[in-house]
DNA sequence: TTAATTTGCATAAGTGCTTATATAAAGATA
DNA sequence: TATCTTTATATAAGCACTTATGCAAATTAA
């Protein structure tokens, strides 16, 4: 029983399943040797409904911390004893008012030394321990509640994750054989097309581009990013060069897969960069108005929005947006 | 939500239970957002298997603190999964001994940097506590070994209720009226003869004593004692007069309903007392070498057995215990 | 060496919560 | 004023354990 110690921190769980479970069959346990006709998982509400006098099941449960179903349950389990007794409200119909029967006030009669005897023996424990264990308790329920696990976790995978995930770019600088930038080739075209399919049709532009990216992209003095995360291909990101040191982000694109993993946030990050070291002056980038998620990501990294001057090669390009060279990256 | 801190020590079961239940909802949720094919109330299970390699299902139970079907039924899951594999040990075909299936690596491998993100985000956690959290519930988890709640408050309520039970005497010097007599009478002679008639049968000394017990322990020097609980006479005891200056404890008895309330041993105690003022030499009892439970009551009291000199009066008398006046009493 | 006891695991049912969903009354909106 | 949304409670089913019990293999006692 001592392994679970071993277990360190991700084990608190457990741990805190174990003692939780000693304490309610204590309780039981006193009960039925008592030989009070009580349970411990009634404590709570039977001894609110005492406190307040009267109260709904919705208060009760906001109150508690537990579900509206749980109260629900153990009041009827109270009103089956007959411990307590509900009435409509009469503004309201829906609520149901609890309060204490008679029989209920002489149950807490002898309840009551009992609670107290539970009370002082819980305080004698916490006093041997040597810490005010209820205020650790309460640090810990307020620190959790500050953020909880889940978020950290998500959190730390999130760098993680994004740690995993490698840029590299694609130029005519760029060395390796031809049989690698075939796949290359290949990947840039599956990726961007996916995506096209998936939200729009796949038009002229896009076809010249993906289907002779060598020519079209990289030998106008472009440039090609592609994200590669776990042994696979994961994104891409072109960097098109336009007149007078202008550029163009485009068929920026991360497979479906791999959704959430911050690659496209990367992979623009890569292209700015880029863009910066070309000397660029004017990056700008065309998307759709309805593509939200996706204009959030480029706000994120430095883009603004822009007037769409221009009618533009591309019918789903409803929406422009140009790069901010002044303005501070906030944190990644 | 706040009002569960104010129920105070006793709801710190409730309070357990909530966050245990958070900490291992987020685990799930953790899993299912990461797309892993895993749940948390496997992790002690496989995570010790992996450790030990190879592993009988008690033997995992022992080391968790988890019962043995609890075990079987998380294990089941994991085959089911095609993580572990069972094969039963050659030796001794009744175990089953567990180890890691290739896919169960292969899902190790996904598990373990979750599982290290989740180690960290607990740390980082307790550690904005302030406090050494894993420390204090080790504390706790002894503190509780030693003496857990059930003992704690079973211990207060006995003290609790001795403290409730008054001792008082009838004898010849006792004030009282005519009424109040005959009904002490009548408690004295229903309470001996329900216990009398419960293991033996009554005998015609005992009629002598209970149908009279004005004329024949009283009038001859004794004295008799009634303890009384939550207004009821609720036991009996009688101190006979013997010959130069013995003293013998006989008709003790305690109703059947509020046994286990120290009420004997009370009396026992008020009935050395009163022979100790009596400036009694030589207090005896006789009972029934069957009757364990008030033989090692009266040892308690200071009693110790002795030799069956004469022939009792009653047949059921095998068992002569003196008290030793030298002794001194253990604290009751 | 047989019979009785102990041990290792399986199975069934119970417990005390949860989530998901239904239902009806009340309130908001058009 | 009809409809749509929200709120209060009920009901059903699930979950992760528990206790109780059964069964067969192993061990101990007779």
């Amino acid at each position: 029983m001592n392994t679970i110690k071993q277990l360190g921190n991700i084990a608190i769980g457990t741990r805190l399943r174990m003692l939780t479970d000693k304490f309610i069959s204590d309780a039981d346990k006193i009960y039925k040797t008592l030989d009070v006709d009580f349970e411990p998982r009634l404590f709570t509400v039977f001894y609110l409904i005492n406190q307040k006098k009267s109260i709904t099941i919705t208060e009760l449960a906001e109150q508690l911390g537990y579900t509206q179903p749980a109260v629900t349950q153990i009041a009827n389990t109270l009103i089956s004893k007959k411990l307590i007794s509900a009435v409509k409200e009469k503004k309201d119909s829906r609520k149901k008012i609890l309060t204490i029967t008679k029989k209920g006030d002489e149950l807490l009669l002898e309840l009551i030394p009992v609670w107290q005897d539970i009370e002082n023996s819980v305080k004698e424990l916490i006093h041997e321990t040597g810490y005010d264990v209820l205020f650790v308790l309460s640090k810990l329920e307020s620190v959790l509640e500050k953020k909880d696990i889940f978020t950290r976790v998500m959190e730390k995978t999130k760098k993680r994750q994004i740690a995993e995930v490698r840029i590299f770019e694609y130029s005519n600088n760029s060395p390796g054989d031809a049989r690698f930038k075939k796949e290359l080739d290949k990947n840039f075209r599956d990726i961007n097309y996916e995506w096209i399919k998936k939200y729009f049709k796949v038009e002229k532009e896009d076809r010249k581009q993906l289907e002779n990216p060598g020519k079209e992209i990289i030998e106008n003095g472009g440039v090609i990013f592609f994200a590669e995360y776990k042994d696979m291909i994961a994104g891409t990101a072109a960097l098109l060069k336009k007149e007078n040191n202008s550029y163009e982000l485009a068929k920026m694109a991360v497979r479906d897969e791999v959704q959430g993993k911050q690659i496209g946030k990367k992979l623009g990050i890569a292209v700015i960069e880029k863009a910066k070291r070309l000397k660029c002056n004017n990056l700008y980038l065309e998307t759709n108005a309805t593509l939200t998620p996706a204009i959030n990501l480029y706000k994120s990294i430095g883009f603004e929005e822009a007037e769409m001057k221009d009618p533009s090669k591309y019918e789903r390009a409803t929406f422009r947006m140009n790069y901010n060279f002044n303005k501070k990256l906030s944190e990644i």
